[in-house]
DNA sequence: ATTCCTAAATGATAAATGTTATAAAAATTG
DNA sequence: CAATTTTTATAACATTTATCATTTAGGAAT
């Protein structure tokens, strides 16, 4: 499934044409392996079909920044008339993803108003996203931050069926963890022992357990609707 | 002039188009009073016509986040399909700014694919620099943070004719660009001070001047690609 | 099992930044 | 121009987080 499917009630019609872009070719990457590096561009946009990915920048010092993470059914590198893209987006596991013409999905956005509102919306959530990891980075102490993290993630995860319970698949290392929450991964492993003493969430074998939401929710100050989940929908997905 | 111009070359039927657009009724705010409130929403978008906006997330516990400035020319607020904003939008300066219904303008871009584009690439460009501002966050010591800071601001009035040789009207105070940094105004005005020292900048009765641009860029590791400047524009724009 | 490699954990110390309180300077207002 | 408020500056001290060096634990490959 198509995140774009969250943001409008799609027609016949609609539902086609998002079938016809993910008939295009799938290509698999190993973890770890480079969709597409900054400063370069392409002509196509991508969906993830499997697996997890993250965007991330580097800095001329050998310093980098998780700037987001994507996961089944994201729309991605809607780079619509950039000179360049300025990050790079890299596998985290093995991964698979659909990619379309740029050609292609612009002129189907032409035809269709609703997948064009679609696609914008689905950047605006980006977006929402980023600027509350900007409020994490500058104002949140790391605790807080790794939190509302897991919070993020979990609910996302939540959104597209990948929970099960009160726990789910979670690839990301300590070291990932840390460029993500602009950590040391040293601070980064006190803290996660830190929660872990609080009995807030568990992680190991690359699985998280949530084991106290509401008092991690409220630690975290972690407040869904920038996710434009509807209130019952998290619930019962 | 509008900032989506930069962004697409426009056809005689779209500069109507925004000129029509731009005729719609213009609302004046004095400093410090709230354009929209984060949890709410209205069913229109805004285009900056004069003075500076800044958004800002606020945390249950009092602390805030500024996520972005808007400069004259920026079209804000297009959350299409979005239960409500994430952030709350003030002037920071005496502003007034166009107001269009969301209907109408979804109506043109329906129309005048080439401004649909353009409108999207506004809000890419928007989330480039949220990821700069990432970056600086998790990675950037306070001192680079704020030299970066004042090359986007300065590198984006530019762009739009508000800077004279080295220096331009700057209204931000010493708390404002704090709440930006996310570092305290004790710690800002230290930096600030080290700033002055090193005769990187000169800040006082609201104008800002670039001492040593070249240094600074490099100091603050940065690099306009981002705002999608053309890299001869910026010198003649 | 042995080796190799990556991930996670620990401890000592240093650096960056936060906190609280207060004062000086500058801008606004009556 | 005096009064008030906002902004900038300073100092002492506390806390968070970074650094560096080393260790342990797990997985994967031989």
């Amino acid at each position: 499934m198509l995140a774009l499917e969250r943001y409008a009630r799609f027609s016949s019609e609609d539902r086609e044409a998002v079938e016809g872009l993910l008939r295009s070719p799938l290509t698999r990457l190993r973890a770890g392996e480079t969709v597409i590096h900054e400063g370069t561009s392409s002509p196509v946009i991508r969906v993830l079909s499997s697996g997890w990915a993250y965007r991330y920048k580097d800095l001329p010092d050998g310093r980098r920044q998780i700037v987001g993470f994507l996961l089944p059914g994201d729309l991605f590198n809607l780079h619509i008339r950039l000179r360049e893209v300025d990050h790079t987006i890299a596998a985290l596991t093995p991964i698979s993803f659909h990619t379309i013409p740029l050609a292609q999905f612009a002129a189907l956005m032409e035809r269709r108003a609703n997948l064009s509102q679609a696609a914008l919306c689905n950047e605006l959530v980006t977006s929402a996203i980023q600027r509350e990891w900007l409020v994490s980075l500058g104002q949140r102490s790391a605790f807080e931050r790794l939190g509302h993290l897991f919070m993020e993630l979990f609910t996302r995860l939540k959104l597209i069926g990948m929970t099960s319970g009160n726990s789910c698949g979670f690839p990301l290392t300590q070291n990932d963890l840390a460029d993500a929450t602009g950590v040391t991964p040293v601070h980064l492993n006190r803290v996660m022992q830190d929660m872990r003493r609080e009995k807030l969430v568990e992680l190991r074998c690359k699985r998280l357990q949530i084991l106290d939401e509401d008092r991690l929710r409220n630690l975290a100050m972690f407040d869904a609707a920038y996710l434009q989940v509807r209130h019952e929908s998290i619930e019962y997905q």
